[in-house]
DNA sequence: ACATTAAGTGATT
DNA sequence: AATCACTTAATGT
């Protein structure tokens, strides 16, 4: 384990912070679909994912629940760190997408890093920018995509972050996601499959144009 | 065989 | 695009 967590961020972090890394913090399997931070939760520690895939989400005053962002291998958690700094309750949700590694730092170690270490720096820095264009393209699709072509976009987007093609997921599922009906989802899907982007069965979707990250 | 859950459909707003 | 009411299909027990 420790093996997979100097592959993933050998190159990202100075060798002496990994080792600290390594030293300070700790793994944690998670199943798939658990909620790892609820709203209003304090933070006692920051992670950072190894395998798997964790989504963000935000919740409205009825309960539902909306997607804000994914996080990714590689990724660590940009809410997260300024929680920790000030010692704050999380803003947001956090839910394991698929069955997920991380590697738990306790927050107390992050603000000597930033200080002791410049790779940590940048890399919070360009996890507040990745998080940034990544909200941004959802308030875009929000803002000017009708439902057809967000689900669309939900679909590969979330093949994507999973690395497959075919995504285990129910109609209802998927309408909770983008906060709409189920009833709206299922035509629309059908809508796809008649276009040939997707195949659909039970409980499944598969996204026909599949390209696997770079 | 029966109950439960997912998905499809027409009508209405 | 949302909601209702209802049907049909797939799965679990």
């Amino acid at each position: 384990m420790e093996k997979l967590l100097k592959e993933r961020y050998e190159y990202v972090f100075e060798k002496k912070l990994v080792d600290e890394i390594i030293r300070e913090g700790q793994f944690r399997k998670i199943d798939k679909d658990i909620c790892i931070i609820d709203k209003g939760d304090k933070i006692t520690y920051m992670p950072l994912i190894l395998e798997g895939a964790i989504k963000i989400v935000d919740e409205d005053k009825d309960g539902h629940e909306y997607l804000l962002y994914y996080l990714e291998i590689g990724d660590s958690c940009a809410m997260t760190m300024t929680c920790c700094l000030g010692g704050k309750k999380s803003e947001i949700r956090a839910i394991t997408e698929s069955n997920t590694l991380i590697y738990m730092i306790p927050i107390q170690r992050m603000e000597d890093w930033l200080i002791k270490y410049k790779s940590w720096r940048m890399f919070v820095f360009e996890s507040y920018e990745s998080r940034m264009k990544e909200m941004l393209e959802t308030i875009d699709s929000l803002a000017f995509l009708n439902m057809e072509q967000r689900l669309y976009k939900y679909l590969k987007n979330r093949a994507m972050v999973l690395q497959s093609p075919s995504l285990e997921i129910t109609h209802s599922r998927i309408a909770n996601d983008l906060n709409t009906s189920r009833v709206v989802i299922s035509r629309l899907i059908k809508k796809l499959i008649l276009d040939d982007k997707i195949t659909t069965n039970r409980n499944h979707v598969t996204v026909l144009e599949f390209s696997p990250k770079a």
